[in-house]
RNA sequence: GCGGCUGUAGCUCAGCUGGAUAGAGCAUCUGACUACGGAUCAGAAGGUCUGGGGUUCGAAUCCCUACAGCCGCGCCA
C-alpha cells in the first residue's frame, strides 16, 4: 500500500460519507488528500491532516470528522489500524504484507521506478550555461551545468518531453575582442583594451597557430576574421569536451549568429522585428528602435537597434524566444545567475509583447552566485583579467561525482560558499560517498547471495508479509516516497530534493542493515528462509531507488568503492 | 533610492504551497569491531528559527516592519 493508494482510499471514504449525507462539503470532495510520513515514531506509518482542513467547510469539528473517516478507513484492505491524535490528525498503520508488495513492484519497474506522468504532454526547453565562446567554462557556470542537467533529467522522469539547449553567444563585439586578444598574444603585442587575458589565451593562440599555420601572418583585415573563426571553433570544442567530461549533455547547441543569417522568412531577427512592428510594440526615438516593454510591467522600454545601427542582445533574445516557440515548446526555462535577475522583467514583458502569457510559457530560474574561498579570501573571477577557476580544474580536483553532487544538493536560490581547501580535504565526508556506499553495499550483499545460490524470488516465492519488522516498514515507506519526491522535484524545478531524499533513504537502509533481525544472508550453515529471500527483494528495491535517484542527478552508482 | 535572494545548532545547510516535541552532516564527547563491506551503527551535548508586530485552533513557513549580508538597476556583452 503506497501513500498514493492510501490517499485514494481516503478520498473514497470521503465520497461515501458525502453520498450518504453524513458529511456536507460545499466545495465537493477534494480529489487529492495529503498523506505524509510522520516525523515522530508512535504516530503511525502515515498521517493525514485532512479532518482539520475540511472541518470548517463541513461545519463540524476536526475530531468528530476524524472519527467518521477513521471508521470508514478501518474497513479498507491493507489498513491495520487508524488512530485519532491531537487536534484531529489521523495516524494510520498499514499491514506488513500490503506494504511489502511494494518491494516487488519496485523491482519489476526497475529503471522506470520513480518516473511519473505528472508532466506528460509538456514540451519543455531548458536553456542553461549559454556562455560566450571566448574562454573556458568556470566556477560560475558549474552550478548551472549541474542544476540544468539535473532539472532536465528530472523533468523527463516526470513525463515531460525535454530539450536541453546551450545558446552560443557567438555574435557581438566580444568576439572581436577575443580575436584581437589572440592576435596580440601570438604577435607579442600588449593585451588590447577590453581584451581577454590569462594563460588560456596564450595556449589558445598557440593552438590556433598549430591548427592553421600562417594564420597570424595574413593581412590584417583577413587575419581578424580567420583568427576569430578558428579560435571560436577550438574554444567551443573545448567547452563541449569539458561538459561531456562533466557528464552534462545538451541536445541542441544553438548559435546566436544563426538568428541573423536567415532573413529569408524562416524566422530570425529581421522577421522578429517585422512582427513586433506589425503588433505595434516598437517605436523609434533618438535614432534607436525600442520595444515598449513597459506596457507589460517592465521598468523601462528596451532598445532593439541602437542609434549606431547595431542590434542589441535583447533583439537576439527576442528572436531566440520566438524561435523556440516556433519549434513547438510549450515552456521555455531559463537558468540565469543572480547577476542577470534584472532580465526577468524584460523577458516576461517581451513574451507578452509577442502575444504569449509568460506565466504559461516562460520560467526563469534565478540562482544565487557561488563564491569560492582560498586561504580565507574570496577569489574574484574575471575572464578578462584572466583569474579563473575553471570547471575542468574543479572537476579534476574534486571528482566529477563529488562536485556534481555537492552542487546538486543545495537549492539554486541559496547563496553558496565553497572553500577550496574544505571541499578537497573533506571530500571523504561528502554525502555523495555515503549514498554511493549504500549502493555499493547492496551490490556486495547481492553478490554474496548469488554465491550462496540464492535466487531472487518472484511470484508466490516472494512472501511480502515476511517484511514485518519495524525496520522493514521504515525502509519500505522510504522507498515508497521516491515517485512523489521526483514529481515535486520536477514541478518545483528543485533537484536538490532528490539528493536530500537519497541521503535520508541511504541512512534508513544502513540502519536496517545493522539490525540483527533483518539479515538478508543466512548465518553460518543456516538454511535460506523465505524471510531471507523477501529481504533480498527489499535490497534490490533499495538498490534500484538509489541508482535511479543518483542517475537523475547525473552521478554514478558504483558497484565497488 | 528601487528591486531580487538570503538570515535556522560552534561550522555548512535542509525544512518554507501553515501542522504534532524545529532536522541532517561536520566538529566535540561516550559506546558497538568473534563485520551481510566499520566509508557503518547506537547514544550524548548543542536553538530567544536576526529583532518587533499581525493573521489563526496552530507560524521557521503567510502578511507588515526594522536590521544585516550578497546581487542587480546601460543605446554593455
Amino acid at each position: 500500500m503506497t501513500p498514493e493508494q492510501l490517499s485514494t482510499a481516503i478520498v473514497d471514504v470521503l465520497t461515501t460519507l458525502s453520498d450518504e449525507g453524513a458529511l456536507a462539503l460545499p466545495d465537493g470532495v477534494p480529489t487529492n488528500v495529503t498523506v505524509e510520513r510522520p516525523r515522530q515514531k508512535g504516530h503511525g506509518d502515515y498521517a493525514t491532516n485532512v479532518a482539520m482542513q475540511l472541518a470548517k467547510k463541513a461545519h463540524t469539528n476536526p475530531r468528530a470528522l476524524a472519527e467518521l473517516i477513521a471508521t470508514g478507513l478501518k474497513g479498507v484492505d491493507g489498513v491495520a489500524d487508524v488512530e485519532i491524535a491531537g487536534p484531529g490528525f489521523l495516524n494510520i498503520t498499514v499491514e506488513a504484507g500490503a506494504q511489502g508488495v511494494l518491494a516487488a513492484e519496485i523491482v519489476a519497474a526497475g529503471a522506470g521506478y520513480g518516473h511519473t506522468n505528472t508532466l506528460k504532454g509538456q514540451r519543455i526547453n531548458v536553456e542553461f550555461i549559454s556562455a560566450n565562446p571566448t574562454g573556458p567554462l568556470h566556477l560560475g557556470h558549474t552550478r548551472w551545468a549541474v542544476l540544468g542537467d539535473a532539472i532536465g533529467r528530472v523533468l523527463s522522469a516526470a513525463g515531460a518531453e525535454v530539450t536541453r539547449e546551450f545558446y552560443i553567444n557567438d555574435r557581438g563585439v566580444q568576439m572581436n575582442h577575443f580575436a584581437d586578444s589572440l592576435i596580440a598574444s601570438a604577435t607579442g603585442q600588449p593585451k588590447p583594451e577590453d581584451g581577454y587575458a590569462g594563460a588560456y589565451i596564450d595556449e589558445l593562440a598557440a593552438a590556433v597557430a598549430a591548427a592553421a599555420p600562417g594564420i597570424f601572418d595574413l593581412p590584417e583585415d583577413e587575419r581578424r576574421t580567420a583568427v576569430r573563426a578558428k579560435g571560436y571553433e577550438l574554444q567551443l570544442k573545448e567547452q563541449q569536451d569539458q561538459l561531456a567530461f562533466f557528464n552534462t549533455h545538451f541536445d541542441v547547441w544553438f548559435s546566436e549568429l544563426s538568428l541573423h543569417d536567415s532573413g529569408d522568412g524562416s524566422g530570425g531577427v529581421p522577421d522578429t522585428l517585422k512582427r513586433l512592428k506589425d503588433l505595434g510594440h516598437v517605436y523609434e526615438e533618438g535614432g534607436a528602435l525600442w520595444m515598449r516593454t513597459t506596457d507589460f510591467g517592465d521598468d523601462k522600454d528596451r532598445v532593439l537597434i541602437k542609434s549606431d545601427g547595431e542590434l542589441t542582445y535583447f533583439a537576439s533574445d527576442t528572436a531566440y524566444y520566438l524561435n523556440k516557440r516556433a519549434r513547438g515548446f510549450d515552456r521555455c526555462l531559463y537558468l540565469l545567475g543572480a547577476d542577470h535577475h534584472g532580465y526577468v522583467g524584460r523577458l516576461k514583458a517581451m513574451a507578452s509583447c509577442v502575444g504569449d502569457d509568460p506565466a504559461q510559457t516562460l520560467d526563469v530560474l534565478i540562482g544565487q552566485l557561488v563564491k569560492i574561498l582560498r586561504d580565507g579570501a574570496e577569489l574574484k573571477l574575471s575572464k578578462r583579467a584572466g583569474t579563473i577557476v575553471t570547471l575542468h580544474e574543479l572537476a579534476e580536483e574534486i571528482g566529477v561525482d563529488a562536485l556534481r553532487y555537492s552542487l546538486a544538493r543545495y537549492p539554486a536560490d541559496s547563496p553558496l560558499t565553497l572553500d577550496v581547501a574544505e571541499i578537497t580535504k573533506a571530500s571523504n565526508d561528502n554525502p555523495v560517498y555515503y549514498v554511493q556506499y549504500a549502493h555499493a553495499r547492496t551490490c556486495r550483499m547481492l553478490a554474496n547471495a548469488a554465491d550462496l545460490g540464492m535466487v531472487l524470488p518472484t511470484g508466490d516465492d516472494f512472501d511480502p508479509s515476511q517484511l514485518s519488522h519495524q525496520r522493514d516498514g521504515e525502509l519500505l515507506r522510504a522507498l515508497a516516497e521516491f515517485p512523489r519526491v521526483v514529481a515535486s522535484s520536477a514541478e518545483l524545478r528543485e533537484p536538490h530534493r532528490i539528493a536530500r531524499y537519497l541521503e535520508d533513504t541511504a541512512s534508513t537502509f544502513n540502519k536496517w542493515y545493522d539490525t540483527k533481525e533483518c539479515r538478508m544472508l543466512p548465518q553460518g550453515d543456516d538454511a535460506v528462509t523465505s524471510a531471507n529471500l523477501a529481504r533480498m527483494v527489499l535490497v534490490v528495491a533499495t538498490q534500484t531507488v538509489i541508482r535511479n535517484g543518483l542517475g537523475m542527478l547525473g552521478v554514478t552508482a558504483p558497484e565497488r568503492m
